[in-house]
DNA sequence: TCTTGCGGGCGCG
DNA sequence: CGCGCCCGCAAGA
């Protein structure tokens, strides 16, 4: 079944030890590894009690950044940087889309943000915005440590969130910008038919499901967590499966996506609605057993977390009662919200490479080469590169607004 | 308007 | 001392 959140750290700690002296080092080690063999591909979801080393080149390890919601934290260090989850922001009502899909938007970082936020209605429902915060580790936040040394940005995390993951960075920007245009264009009329342009692009491209695929981890990014339990056990399994032996360069990638999450919150008995199955996983599932491989991009990963919201495989949601705008609603109206689920921004291939291993110019490819070849990727388009496009090409003709 | 970092300061164990 | 956390400041987007 599935392997307890345990089991799975023990494989990342193992996968991790079989690369070398990773695991044994601690963030407030006084000497960090120099003798690196193995960088990892920036993780976007880092949970449990994991440890990564990136390349002081990637751009997302420069700036700290992760999926979950994290906020700074003073720990009187400053060599080490210290970053504790804020969790998600729930629906008060516990309401659903219609597809099935839970409401799980971004705590804003920014205290005085967040509290504003949480003054605003559920996008879906109008009901109010609960902030579930997170105690994964002893009851405290999951904390996460970020120390730059030399070549090397070594990254811990402390804690297993215990709770689903929230939107990622970019689908809330996507949906607050969204959000925007719709309500400076007009209202009512136009903003309908946006909506419904949206749905039959999005309904008509093939890409939906292409797009999960190609997108990394799909299944990690947006599903909440009705499809993340379900998927987390179809999907992770075959992440880790197909992608096991991901060969030398970043292996990290691959793991943290399916790896614990499911496990994680699943556990939690708040939260833990059960997987819904009641939607379909199906984009996200078949992709997301490809993807596993996908994963290690560094692009997919930390770029274009965007699209997996798509992953539902239509866009979901109507609208429901949320559309007048209210300044709260306005602030996500049902529609945006489904929107933000489609395609991600436009992020190329921003990483430079984090792969020293590989050198910097074939990253990708290289990357995909290996990785890749456990499944199809779907098919031709598959490979990354071509998802990459692809998912331009979706964000362009959704968000035409940007 | 936010995000991100920094750092002073407080309370607790 | 370590940790969690509040607060304000500043830079940048």
């Amino acid at each position: 079944m599935l392997k307890g959140a345990d089991d799975v750290v023990m494989e990342q700690e193992d996968s991790a030890s079989r690369h070398g002296e990773i695991t044994s080092w601690d963030i407030n080690d006084i000497k960090l590894p120099q003798d690196v063999r193995q960088i990892d591909w920036f993780q976007e979801w880092p949970d449990s009690y994991v440890k990564h080393i990136y390349s002081s080149e990637d751009k997302n390890a420069q700036r700290h950044h992760s999926s979950w919601a994290m906020r700074n934290t003073n720990n009187h260090n400053s060599r080490i940087l210290k970053k504790s989850c804020l969790g998600v922001v729930v629906c008060g009502n516990d309401c659903s889309t219609l597809d099935g899909r839970k409401i799980y938007l971004r705590p804003a970082i920014c205290d005085k943000a967040r509290q504003k936020q949480q003054r605003k209605c559920c996008p879906n429902c109008n009901g109010p915005l609960r902030l579930l915060s997170c105690r994964g580790h002893g009851g405290y936040p999951v904390t996460n440590f970020w120390r730059h040394e030399g070549q090397f940005i070594f990254f811990q995390s402390k804690g297993a969130h215990d709770h689903p993951r929230p939107e990622t960075k970019l689908e809330a920007e996507a949906r607050r910008s969204i959000q925007k245009a719709q309500t400076a264009f007009s209202p009512s009329s136009p903003r309908s038919k946006r909506t419904r342009e949206i749905e039959s692009l999005t309904g008509a491209m093939p890409t939906r499901e292409a797009l999960p695929l190609l997108l990394s981890k799909p299944d990690a990014y947006m599903l909440p967590a009705n499809f993340r339990g379900h998927l987390s056990k179809s999907s992770r399994e075959p992440t880790l499966g197909s992608c096991p032996g991901q060969p030398p360069y970043p292996r990290a990638a691959g793991e943290d996506g399916g790896s614990g999450e499911a496990l994680t919150w699943s556990r939690s008995p708040a939260l833990g609605r059960t997987p819904s199955a009641g939607r379909p996983c199906s984009g996200p599932a078949v992709p997301t057993a490809n993807l596993p491989c996908a994963a290690p991009s560094p692009q997919h990963r930390s770029t274009q977390h965007v699209l997996p919201v798509t992953k539902g495989g239509h866009d979901p949601f109507r609208p429901k009662a949320c559309l007048l705008g209210d300044e709260s609603c306005e602030e996500k109206s049902p529609q945006a919200y489904s929107s933000s689920c489609l395609p991600p921004p436009p992020y190329p291939a921003p990483q430079e490479g984090p792969c020293p291993t590989a050198s910097g110019a074939h990253h990708h490819h290289q990357l995909s080469a290996p990785l890749r070849g456990s499944e199809g990727d779907g098919g031709e388009g598959g490979r990354r590169m071509g998802l990459n496009y692809c998912n331009n090409d979706m964000f362009f003709n959704l968000y035409p607004l940007r």
